[in-house]
DNA sequence: CATGAATGAGGTTTCATTCAT
DNA sequence: AATGAATGAAACCTCATTCAT
């Protein structure tokens, strides 16, 4: 006798349906927000099943976040394998947007001081992945503090463009491609800035 | 006989302490780490004051930071009351970082992302008025879309300088202002980008 | 217009309502065993008011544990402050007996094992002053580490008959304490064996 | 081909070894604090095995009990088959000794109040036979309650002192045995005074 | 025999908020 | 104006036990 098992959700393991179901609720609201039996509930599982798998809420979302990072590396290096300098720097901005715009929220929590120490520092190391990936196109490998900040900087500028357009403010995708891509020159020539010594007190 | 008064704080009002104190605490800690027992305790008084005089945690939290977007605006008013544009915008970019240096965490906190929707409304505001005041400097009474996403951006850019200051990474501090000046004419110049239709497809 | 207050338990106020419920329930049982909510529900209060008063349930155990062993102590000195030594030891027995039987169960958790280390700590302590208090009887103010043993295991040799006694093996009361009286100079006398090195190995 | 079978601890069958592994665990910390899963995890199976085996954790550790207390029973009796009374007293107390520090925290947890009644009636019974054993060296075959009561009590005596050596207060091995031993007669022979009626009451 | 996914009751703790005084 | 006792919802987490395979 065949006996029908209970399918949910078309039959993916409840590990993976937790893991996913808590990757799309930390994207939607920000982890304080959202209590283990959300997640049970959303999944279909029982609570108990997220500290039987990942021992606690912020274990798993450290998980969850390892998994966001490295996706995100990856996605940043698949864009750049090939092309002049240029042309990778473009696809770099292209394949950022992207996915920031799939996880929005999220990026914007951790952006700046959401999440524990470890999460910061996953998020961290992959940002300096990043500024390295950037600055690795040009020939620097080994970048001084001073190159890495003006690049985080350039960064934050990107970033804040790439918000107003998430949100809808700004629908030319193309343009604000174009201004960080323009903007890249001058905004890491600045740290040299940082060295120096004379500048007017403030 | 005369009994001696107890006295707090050199006799300052309670509803003024409780303000005080918690705007001290939020500066340092997020708005869910804090409890209102940790407000009161530091301000000498039962936690009860606290709803008595401000009805919720929240609404403290609300008021306290209009009071500290309000006061920011006030020093980005003041600092810039005299001198050609571009010491204006200099002396916006010193007191915009001293003033933030002085709030940190909670900066960090709202922002991006964190707090109520009421919080995001008083910070959006605030930001808001320091790029009108900003391209105000230069003749712009009533700003485009674009030009105040893009000038925004540019405070996105400043602002992670900053970050890296006030995290100790970098102790240059007028190589920070002066990194966001020169870069502030190509970055707003870049405004005109987003109004264009002819950029190559991303 | 008077209001009748909502009175329970001939009002006596609820933090002293809930540490002497919990005192009793944890006479009748062990700490595992008894729940916050246990304790409110008993006291005729919510559950939270326990944390709000005593911070844990371990800690409203050890403030428990410590009164009991504190009036412990008094018992044995209020009961031993005149008479012979003799007279005394003797007094000292009856009065532990009497304080033993109404702790029961907490008692005999505590006496070997149960419990955090701060409650072995408690009971420990007291422990050690009833072994001084009876060893001063006779004179003897700083008891060697050997001394103490044999004292307490003739603590051992009694308890077991009170045990036998509150659980209603045996019911001639007196004759207990006549039983530990008697064997008190022998039992005490053994000590010396624990300093001898030549003894026939085991 | 020929795949190596997976051995686990020399091809021990699962049920025994769970046993064993949950009998050096409950030896070395109390009941509450050992998970089904601490045991599946130690004797590399899947934690519902035990409950395949032994129905509940509950039933598991009466058995492992019973094992221990029949074992402790059978040690007694076997260091007294042959020699005089006052020999096999001391070759009771010695083997006593050794079995009692090779469970020490079980035997400690056991030894008053731990554990549900059905553990309890296990123990009970094991010090039973070990009183009787003991006064059945010296002829007595039936014991009144009065000499099981002051046997036990005397038992308290030594156990207190073995506790002392288990826990490392005192070295002196071969004392502590002659220290019991010494005490023995008196201590039995005090049990007629639990017959008495006209002691001074208390 | 054996697995381990899954459940869900039960426990501790926190804390915003209310309210009698 | 001020207190702080009291409430109870909600969160995290543990773990014995069941059961489909």
């Amino acid at each position: 006798m065949v006996t029908a098992r209970k399918k949910k959700s078309a039959d993916i393991p409840a590990r993976e349906r937790i893991f996913e179901v808590a990757t799309k609720l930390f994207t939607q609201r920000p982890f304080d927000e959202i209590s283990a039996e959300d997640i049970a509930r959303e999944a279909g599982v029982a609570h108990g099943l997220t500290f039987h798998y990942f021992g606690s809420k912020a274990k798993l979302y450290e998980q969850i976040s390892q998994a966001a990072a490295d996706r995100l590396d990856q996605i940043h290096l698949k864009a750049t394998l090939t092309g002049s300098a240029p042309e990778k720097l473009r696809s770099f901005l292209v394949a950022h947007m992207e996915e920031v715009y799939r996880r929005r929220v999220d990026y914007v929590f951790h952006s700046r001081g959401g999440g524990t120490a470890a999460i910061q520092d996953i998020w961290e190391r992959s940002r300096s992945h990043g500024i390295r990936l950037v600055l690795g196109f040009y020939g620097v490998t080994a970048p001084s503090l001073e190159l890495a900040v003006a690049t985080r900087a350039w960064l934050g500028y990107f970033d804040e463009l790439v918000l107003a357009w998430v949100q809808g403010q700004i629908k030319n995708k193309p343009a604000i491609v174009e201004m960080a891509f323009r903007l890249f020159p001058l905004a890491v020539a600045n740290a040299e800035l940082l060295g120096e010594k004379n500048l007017p007190s403030v």
